[in-house]
DNA sequence: CTGTATCCTCGGCGATACTG
DNA sequence: CAGTATCGCCGAGGATACAG
């Protein structure tokens, strides 16, 4: 076989059925890699943000996204929902265990693309000369 | 601190410029995170892969996009493009190094997925049974 | 403060047909 | 076999306004 060998048991877990259409994983797997889903789950990390919190934390979501967003992962049990039923609402999000589990590797995907930012950016500056020096 | 303890270093090298709005791992993440590109990396796993196998082996997925995030990935420098001149055209797809590498995380991540649906698909019918019995 | 409702735009994505 | 070109849909996502 080729590459198992540098990759230990990660790869012998690769579940095949990840490419079957139907694979049950596809939806959660549509939140979680959208566009805000993973950063969401990283955003809570450090500790319990509230709603105004997250929104000034994570640069460019809008109201409606991290509304909807939240909403979402609270479903799959990622986040807990807590309500402090003061004057003006105060609404705490915060990991559970479960989230806590699937934020190492989120955080862990998002430090690999820090870590690699210049090799990519190389990359591309490569690929681009070569191709179309002229355009 | 809150739950630093149960991260070890994952958590101290969380980027927090991962939340920036200029962040240039956007756009990467964008693509790998997108619909097709952490299952096209994972597919390239096991050994190199023609255009037509990947079509077949990726349920759901059709030529354009499969193109299209070829093509991405390949820029990227994820993937090696290999063209041989034979009379029909064979192309083979194959991991880089750094593509590789980027690999292992995502394989983590699809496993990760693949070991908790269960506990997923719980906390959905736990959520939409609480929420609105009558709906 | 914490959302929800509405409108609108843009581009991801699929289907199909065509080329080398 | 390995793509590219073109069309069209639909839903993600942003802006704004409004509600509890």
């Amino acid at each position: 076989m080729v590459a198992s060998e540098q990759f230990g048991d990660v790869f012998a877990q690769l579940p095949a059925d990840s490419f079957d259409k139907n694979c049950p994983t596809r939806p959660v797997m549509a939140q979680v890699t959208g566009r805000w889903g993973a950063l969401i789950i990283a955003a809570l990390v450090p500790g319990p943000m509230r709603f105004s919190g997250l929104h000034r934390h994570i640069g460019g979501i809008s109201q409606k996204m991290l509304s909807q967003y939240l909403k979402s992962v609270v479903r799959y049990g990622l986040v807990e929902r807590l309500v402090e039923p003061t004057v003006p609402p105060q609404v705490t999000y915060s990991l559970t265990p479960l989230g806590r589990s699937l934020a190492q590797q989120l955080c862990a995907l998002l430090s690999w693309f820090h870590a690699n930012t210049p090799a990519l950016e190389a990359a591309q500056q490569r690929y681009d000369a070569a191709d179309s020096p002229a355009r």
